[in-house]
DNA sequence: TCTGGGGTCCTGGCACAA
DNA sequence: TCTGTTGTGCCAGGACCC
């Protein structure tokens, strides 16, 4: 382990609930909760407003609305989430080029390889510079956490968090893992959490006590000599900046479980279709099918068939896909398919004829029988989601709200705009349209002078006069970035 | 209460080849 | 030729992460 902790974790502020605050005013400190809407929902984000009710990443959607049930529920915006994201990774890259991305909230940097600090104070001062920075390009705040290795440094973005900077200093981190509960160790899960805890150990400082031989006797090898080198504050993990796909996956859980036997056939190929489409825009191949099944009682599993050489035909996909759900019982009923291809190629393969059967009717995942069946929209009937953006002639840019019974009710406002007003009006009006995102920062390129904004070390909360107020632009301004 | 989607890594069983 | 050992690839499942 290095010497001085120049390994930066940033963790962006409840990331997309953030976001969606920030660009709708009206839910400003307010409870928010990013996921999935349907019956089937968990939460993705739930801003520290609704945190306050108990809800929290990974719950039912159910379940938090039971918990807060005057929250603003909305779908994510990938697209507007990843625009913003790229824009801190790119902060991110200016400190340094060893940037490994974990997440689009969440990302190491190793401030040493980038020259940007090589001693506490240096770090420090990096660390201050780059929360200002990210305030001002996306008026958003993300918690810093500095140490000498990745497993320090994200616990103590945690610690930072919301809105904070933390250092660890080296030679403090075994006093300060000691007590810490095994759950907050990478790697150490429900189950594993469950297994230590059987076995007496509930502490960072008694998996330390308990020795290697013992955590490998209760965990296996690789995953014992890891924790105890953790819990012994060893890390030794390089910071890396490119790391290659594996595999390539989608899968859809269905709001009622599936039962019809020709219908989870038509779904298996509509997977298979998108996945290669994925894999397709990825400039990959790759040689082993997987099809994924979780069955109505929850139980999951998996059938996998590994092709001779590396394919992105969408027919061999679909075919491969097909022959593994003849193996698979779904008496009783799905809730959720996948399709996967893992064993990637970076290359794509013209069809060494092998492999195709005879029948290779459709050549592109878009002409599929699947998609024809079961995609297409229904022309008739307009569809507007929670949260989304749109624009009406008259009022101007504003998000749904809400919609149901043949009625959308929207509220204008813009990022730069006080909160606005809610109007409805029926789904069919020929005056609202969908509309993309506005930029969260009228001005994005103004950034704080480097030297300006000061710190206190170890717990350092942002001083807000001393940041530029993002907030305060008053016009809805052009689009800067777009998704 | 009732559990998403997209990934990674590990383990153990089995078959096969050297 | 038969048997035992070892390494490797494939497959399925489980745990974990964000």
């Amino acid at each position: 382990m290095r010497h001085a902790p120049t390994i930066l974790h940033l963790d962006m502020d409840a990331f997309y609930a953030s976001v969606e605050q920030a660009s709708k005013p009206s839910l400003r400190g307010k409870a928010v909760v990013v996921g999935g809407l349907g019956p089937r929902g968990v939460v993705a984000t739930a801003s520290y407003e609704a945190r306050v009710f108990g809800v929290h990443s990974a719950m039912p959607m159910g379940q938090a609305r039971r918990l807060a049930p005057n929250a603003a529920y909305l779908v994510p915006r990938f697209g507007l989430y990843r625009a913003i994201s790229e824009q801190v990774m790119a902060l991110l890259r200016e400190l340094s080029p060893l940037v490994e991305p974990l997440s689009l909230d969440e990302a190491f940097v190793d401030l040493e390889a980038g020259g940007t600090a090589w001693d506490e104070e240096s770090a420090h001062q990096a660390g201050i510079r780059l929360r200002a920075d990210i305030l001002a390009v996306t008026g958003l705040t993300g918690s810093v956490g500095l140490a000498a290795s990745k497993m320090l440094a994200k616990i103590a973005s945690e610690r930072a968090k919301p809105d904070g900077l933390v250092i660890i200093e080296p030679g403090t981190e075994r006093a300060l893992l000691g007590p810490l509960t095994v759950r907050t160790l990478p790697g150490v899960g429900p189950a594993t959490g469950d297994h230590l805890r059987r076995a007496g150990i509930t502490t960072v400082e008694e998996l330390a006590e308990a020795g290697e031989d013992e955590l490998v006797r209760l965990l296996g090898k690789a995953h014992g000599h890891a924790l105890y080198a953790m819990a012994l504050a060893r890390d030794e993990r390089p910071v890396v900046a490119e790391r290659e796909a594996k595999s390539v996956s989608v899968e859809d859980t269905y709001d009622v479980d599936i039962h019809d036997r020709l219908r989870i056939g038509l779904e298996v190929q509509r997977l298979a279709d998108r996945c290669v489409r994925r894999l397709r825009d990825a400039g990959l191949s790759g040689r082993t099918i997987v099809l994924k099944v979780r069955r109505y009682d929850f139980s999951t599993l998996t059938r996998s068939e590994t092709l001779r050489g590396p394919t992105d035909d969408p027919a061999v996909v679909r075919e491969a896909a097909a022959r593994l759900l003849e193996s698979v019982d779904t008496t009783g009923g799905v809730r959720l398919l996948g399709v996967g291809v893992s064993g990637l190629a970076d290359y794509t393969q013209e069809d060494l004829f092998a492999q195709a059967l005879p029948s290779r009717e459709a050549e592109t995942p878009q002409e599929s029988m699947a998609e024809a069946v079961v995609e297409r929209p229904d022309p008739v009937e307009r569809h507007w989601r929670a949260g989304q953006d749109v624009r009406h002639a008259e009022h101007g840019h504003g998000w749904v709200q809400g919609s149901g019974l043949g009625r959308v009710t929207v509220r204008f406002e813009t990022p730069q705009s006080p909160p606005g007003r809610v109007r409805t009006f029926s789904v069919e009006d020929p005056a609202l349209e969908p509309a993309d995102p506005l930029p969260l920062v009228s001005a994005p390129s103004r950034r704080p002078a480097r030297s300006q904004v000061g710190d206190r070390p170890d717990q350092a909360s942002s001083d807000p006069a001393s940041l530029p107020k993002s907030w305060s632009g008053t016009d809805g301004g052009e689009a800067v970035s777009r998704p």
